[in-house]
DNA sequence: TATGAATGAGTCTTCATTCAT
DNA sequence: TATGAATGAAGACTCATTCAT
């Protein structure tokens, strides 16, 4: 049912118009969730009338999959910076850098919350599961890459980095307070160590 | 709208019926999530009219709030093995004894799509993401006796070392080969190295 | 499906217990109307399990019928008392009397209220309104009679008068002032005039 | 919750459909009553998928508050009939014309039905009542200006002329025979002399 | 007699999706 | 392209009634 729709010859205007919709629907999403978000939810928040959303997608789902897909996108660029970054330091530095640039982000409720729903959907929607899991290759792909090849030993390292980093998300959503507890140095010295040690 | 029914003056009975309706209402929503599990499968499941769950629960809500705070108990229960242990040995070792046997049960895709589902609620549901929060914190509080006192050393470990672990709830999600990519000895040295570096 | 179960062989307890029920049971509709009165809040007010109810009514509709009954009980009280009065006053003035008295009655919202709710339930439930339509030919046959029988013209005055009485309650559910728009002397000459002009 | 949806900037087409679905819902409640009129039932009255009634009324309950304005609106028009007679003859007589033209009406069983069944709804809900509490007043603030100024004396005649009026509803179903048993001209010097004694 | 646990049909309401315009 | 009227299936919840105890 759910089908990410061709983007072969999809004229600009097209693009621009379901990326409009895209954005509306994540917005609804991050604040209700899929399922009390509304398909007139969206084209309100869309400005464009719901059964011209069908034009663009095939269902509520292919919107959902819009969005997983949409979130790795930011993802990709994630590693993009590292790799940038690496041009002035060592990849440990750049890393643990970006990390710690990245706490914030994860900790923030409403990405958090965004996180959340798409995993949730994702443990019962095959097609969700699907779009994550390959993504979620890809991405780390790029970072074995980055570690100079994907060993057992280097593979394990970004998982747990990945977890912890991940964790956090769960974290904020569990402890309203979890910003002042946690202590951002020691932090960057986990992630440092899990890369190093 | 969302009450956890007062457990006083309830018979024996009525318990074990309550108890019935959750087991079966958990097994569907680690299945289908909370929004696609409707009354009719949680009573199929429970062996039970619809109508007759309300004998016991005031609402749909009132089932996911029963949920989670079984969940919890589960929690509690955890770190109650860990004080048993610290008889045996020292702190940090039960601890870190409990966190090895513990990663299986956070990789397990049954618990991570639970677990997700209820953080994803708590997100939006501000009865559920009391209920979470409140629990979060008493089990916290018990740890931190463990480690001796609430310091923002202490609790910022604690933190660390939870995002982790519940972390690898999300990369079971997002990993289907997880329980091979990742080294548990290697998790466990960093766990060790979270609560003493 | 509506009976009114047979008054012979009724022990005097289960009479009593029928009046309990029929008595809570009337409360409750005042407040709530029929169709919003459960089963569940007239067991509650008559202090008796709901599944014990159904040894004395056969259903739901059977307590209406107990209740329209009930009404008219203290309608034929009424009829009682103006031919007590008659042995100490002409008849005119006694009915013109009682109307007086009965003023408060039926603008009393309670009274009103019960009222419509049994009007509204006979213009749909046949049964009712073989109940209501049987009860107000038998107060009217004892009216006619106090009047010097049936002639067209006394039962013509009988309507006006009912009419005019009962209309009272109509106004007070439309008018909550009319306690103080209504002059109860006007009232009363109108009343005589109905009955002898 | 039972709003009565702005007639502003309403096309005219939907005010069509909601005059279709209100005509409907007014039968289906003659016969039935509010309670036992279900959605579907109004549907299928008004040729419209029970989904679609929601585009037009908020509720159930907003339909109620519907069929109620409309109730009075035809009230309202018997005022202006009034109005137009003065013209012709005095307003004495202009409202006995009108009083004994409306006879019929009030004894009309559809009539009398769904009056009721508005009296009864208002001596429970709220919504209602203010509704119903409003329209009299201010067919009544009318009545008052035709007979020159609401001084205590004429108010009071107003009441009395309409408890007689509205109260032969109750009759109408009260006494299945009325028709036969009123003396509509006694009815009309009653009505005079009301008005005018 | 008396209870209240248990049933399941029926209610209002929502919402993804379609289609005439 | 674009609209939004229209559908109807599905969902949570209520409640009269029954029955084992």
């Amino acid at each position: 049912m759910m089908k990410v729709t061709k983007k072969s010859d999809e004229t600009l205007i097209a693009k621009r118009r379901k990326e409009q919709v895209l954005a509306a629907a994540a917005d609804c999403v991050r604040r209700d969730g899929f399922h009390r978000t509304s398909m007139s939810q969206i084209s309100a928040a869309a400005g464009m009338s719901s059964g011209h959303i069908y034009h663009y997608f095939d269902s509520k789902e292919g919107i959902i999959a819009g969005i997983v897909a949409r979130e790795y996108n930011e993802l990709g660029q994630l590693i993009d910076e590292i790799k940038d970054a690496t041009k002035e330091s060592d990849v440990i530095s750049a890393i643990v850098d970006q990390a710690a640039k990245s706490t914030s982000r994860y900790i923030d409720h409403s990405h958090a919350s965004l996180a959340m729903e798409i995993l949730a959907e994702s443990a019962r929607n095959p097609e969700v599961a699907s779009l994550v899991q390959q993504s979620d290759e890809e991405v780390f792909q790029s970072f074995h890459n980055l570690l100079g090849g994907g060993t057992p030993e280097v593979k394990s390292r970004c998982e747990i980095l990945a977890a912890l980093l991940e964790g956090l998300s769960i974290r904020a959503l569990r402890n309203p307070n979890l910003e002042t507890s946690l202590d951002k140095e020691m932090l960057q010295r986990v992630v440092r160590h899990v890369l190093t040690s």
